[in-house]
DNA sequence: GTCACTTGCTTCTAAAACAGTAGCACACCC
DNA sequence: GGGTGTGCTACTGTTTTAGAAGCAAGTGAC
């Protein structure tokens, strides 16, 4: 199944199209995640994107820029890539993930000892 | 790289260790975010996770299972799998997702005409 | 003009991840 | 004993991703 996850479509695992379940399938892709992320603050054009992506690589990262195209999260800006109105919606409720793995780290440290 | 992301370990493009990284690592794997959503309101055995995630192969959930019980995000249960109160307070942040799916299929339609 | 440089991306091969099926080992119940 | 349910492992084949190379188009200096 190459097709990109969009509400009312069958994805991997569900064949409902439910919004939900698509997408979980989109952010489950490796890299989507890091790519909204990394994008959070400011646009990045391809080869910084990259670059801030650790060296992933570009072949991988046209896919997902595909996908996050077609999904409206991300849109072609002068300065490069940048998240649209609902990329950043949907942004907003990942933020608070970095607090999160804060915690997290710290309870894995203790649990570890 | 086959480990386990851990925050203070280096993951798939970034070598800092910061627990972010490590978490969208995590959750960047395919079935991972869609195993925690099944296990939002209930504790669910192997087969029934399974079936839940819409068949994913046997081999592939034990590996997430390894990964989210190693990231003590899950612990083994009477009633079979069940979120650690760590993983709880993971899915707290995420369970807003599902709202936010919804609009986004409402703009993707509208985007659509 | 052409030379160097940047940028978005394509193309290729190899490695890794995942899918799909079968079935084992153990437990429990009869 | 035989039947059922369970957590998983083993295997083969397909898909996805990694990693390196490099091309086509654009820009700016000369």
């Amino acid at each position: 199944m190459n097709a990109i996850p969009r509400p009312g479509v069958p994805v991997r695992g569900s064949r409902s199209g439910r919004p939900e379940m698509a997408l979980l399938d989109l952010l489950g892709r490796r890299w989507t995640l890091r790519i909204l992320w990394e994008l959070r603050a400011t646009p990045l054009n391809f080869r910084a994107l990259q670059a801030a992506c650790g060296g992933v690589s570009p072949s991988v990262l046209n896919s997902r820029l595909k996908e996050l195209r077609a999904a409206r999260l991300l849109v072609d800006a002068e300065q490069g890539y940048q998240l649209s109105a609902l990329g950043n919606s949907l942004l907003a409720q990942l933020r608070p993930l970095a607090d999160w793995a804060q915690r997290w780290a710290r309870e894995l440290e203790q649990a570890g000892r």
